[in-house]
DNA sequence: CCGGAGTTTGTACTCACGGTACAACCTCCA
DNA sequence: TGGAGGTTGTACCGTGAGTACAAACTCCGG
């Protein structure tokens, strides 16, 4: 893959739409062309195929993803707090981007496959949820978990699913209140509390 | 698609290893064939190609899961019990059934895109969790949440997500475990209890 | 202003694979 | 025993991914 200039890489965030729309094996290189304003040719002078045009779209995604989280990784306050800050974060760019992020979340298996792209995601989600999980078990804001990669993986999995579906069925996505809710239940958790 | 004999059926699993593993689109008609012991020509004989081929073995599938969740359903004790048995038995079918529990996770957005499937995937696991959690807002054994069709979303990505990982790294999943695990996340929350 | 390096793009091509057509054969039952 | 329907091999077609390549265009150093 040859070094993409921006005005390609700012022009190809296009090819995300139909992507999103029908998976990327129903998708034509041809239309990926047309989406994005580039020629077919151009295209295959920088990628050597669809699949490196989606994983440079997706690693640019994570990268995002990854700065954002990493900023709210940093904020001042509680752990509790900032696991707040960082699922907020994650669906504000899946507001931002919804058609790249459905790309993503709507074929894993794909991310599963493509090594850079499991690292990137890694990066971007768990990673960040399991230092702040344990800065909140240290902190004395969050519980300690019995197995806080696993924990990181469900919360993964709440955050991404419940940020997919509302990309799928197009209904607008409002990233804070979003996640106060889907906080809410992770924090406080389903059970009924006896004394509260 | 033709009335597929059991027989067929039954062959017809082992053609979800390739997929998967690869992913649909870069699996060959021609592996199928090799997988299932199902000469290519039949193939095309009951369905009328791949897709219809992985519609039928995921259909197969979420109609099994769906069933075990009806049972677990309908058992006696609090809502909070049978949501733990409803996510123990979905992930048990996980840890059955791997390969083709990994072809739809995978690629949730086939799912998606096929209407039939959309409608199952729903049967089998937000419909009971939906419900599951009006019952324990009525029994008192589970909080009320604001937003029950959210939140099911929620306990799904939780679940499938968790499960899906064991898949892909192909580390053994012990359901009970992983559900007692997750639910107790689930249910008690992430929040450290002030008087608990 | 010239010339060459690298970029952009159109066009024509190859080839793998999904899917179809069809005929031979087999099985089972009336 | 004959015919309907299931099973399978083989030959074929069309689509679309990816390649080859040359023409043109941009930009820079001399």
């Amino acid at each position: 893959m040859r070094p993409v200039p921006s005005t390609i890489a700012a022009k190809l965030k296009a090819a995300a739409v139909p992507i999103a729309e029908r998976g990327l094996d129903q998708t034509k290189i041809e239309e990926l062309a047309e989406a994005s304003g580039i020629p077919k040719a151009t295209l295959y002078y920088y990628f050597t195929g669809k699949e490196e045009i989606l994983a440079f779209l997706l690693t640019d995604l994570l990268t995002e993803i990854a700065g954002a989280v990493a900023v709210a990784s940093e904020a001042p306050g509680t752990a509790r707090e900032r696991l707040v800050g960082i699922v907020t974060a994650q669906l504000r760019v899946m507001a931002t981007q919804p058609a790249v992020c459905q790309a993503l979340l709507a074929d894993l298996g794909r991310a599963g496959r493509v090594p850079e792209i499991a690292v990137a995601v890694a990066d971007a989600f768990y990673t960040p949820v399991e230092r702040v999980l344990a800065e909140g078990a240290a902190d004395g804001s969050l519980r300690k978990v019995q197995d806080p990669v696993a924990t990181s993986m469900a919360i993964f999995g709440a955050v991404t699913i419940t940020g997919l579906h509302y990309l799928i069925r197009g209904t607008p996505l409002d990233p804070k209140q979003a996640a106060k809710h889907l906080t809410g239940v992770l924090l406080d958790g389903l059970a009924r509390k006896d004394r509260g």
